[in-house]
DNA sequence: TTGATATCCATGAATTCCCATGGCATCCCT
DNA sequence: AGGGATGCCATGGGAATTCATGGATATCAA
């Protein structure tokens, strides 16, 4: 079926750290548990980052076993290897969903977002992302939207597929 | 197959949000969807935008992988695979055909392109569009009529089947 | 023992499933 | 050619299930 995440929504955020998953995430999440079985729940991990990164990104265990046979071809004792470890070994939760379908965030990981009482789930390729949906409005919107005035006001973001030139505020 | 959607028409939306898809349109999506057998349900994908966008955009599995792989193919933390990641991962809506060809939109997405009681379908080469038929007519005809005026009287949008320059009117 | 993390039960709302009908074409038999 | 019979198409309604969410109680570690 479906590995790919996709759609977007808020969900409240309990006084215990509950969010409920939206179902459909739910599903990838099963498929990509290897260990997963029609009536468990399934596995994930949380990869929260350092201080920079204002959100939380979710991974299937696949998606995650994925980085780490990345992580385990670079050289040992390279910075990046050190440095990929320290994200998604170090900083990183793993947990899995519970009987209602829902995540418990921790409150440390609650705190370094600064979720309060509703969390904004949008999906990123083979993984999702929780975002406390005013951070997301404010610096990631306005952060895209601040780019896109650069381009033509008729510009379709559509255009990128086909390789279309970024325009202006590229790095 | 025909692995085009050809055509337009109108049909109603039920309380629940459920629509007829034009039955030629279902064919595509059946021979799109390389999951699909016969007698089967073809999944899609529905893909709304953000706020600039005032009407949902179908793909057939087939079409949407594509995508996908356009986006797998851009750089990691570009600003254009970020966008892209947002309107076809995010924005977006994976559902399926029901037994009786209908597709169920859901409030959020009805509300979005103020669908009310009735969709209007329309083809658009490897995919194809719900509005709501008074926004296709005020917005989207108006605009390309408009855009047609400012072209010789005589002119044949043929021409453009052979490389044509756009003549006026483009940005 | 207390703050935090797990279990278990409960409920309204939304969504899916299942069954039903009338309208049109098409096909076929006589 | 008449007249079903057949089958797909568009649409509707109610029941059954899933979702999102809340609260209460148990468990556990420090």
């Amino acid at each position: 079926m479906s590995r790919r995440f996709r759609g977007e929504s808020r969900h409240k955020v309990d006084a215990k750290g509950r969010v409920s998953i939206p179902a459909s995430f739910r599903r990838v999440l099963e498929q990509g548990d290897p260990n997963w079985q029609p009536g468990q729940n399934p596995e994930l991990v949380i990869v929260y980052g350092d201080h920079r990164r204002n959100y939380l990104e979710c991974f299937t265990i696949e998606a995650i076993e994925e980085v780490d046979g990345k992580i385990d071809a670079l050289p040992r004792g390279s910075m990046q290897r050190k440095m990929l470890q320290r994200l998604f070994h170090g900083q990183s939760h793993p947990t899995n969903v519970d009987e209602t379908g829902r995540l418990v965030l921790p409150a440390k990981l609650r705190a370094k977002i600064e979720l309060d009482d509703e969390a904004f789930f949008i999906a990123a390729g083979d993984t999702f992302q929780i975002w406390n949906p005013d951070t997301y409005d404010t610096e990631e919107l306005a952060k895209t939207e601040a780019w896109l005035d650069d381009l033509p006001d008729d510009f379709d973001p559509m255009e990128f597929l086909d390789g279309a030139p970024a325009g202006a505020g590229e790095a």
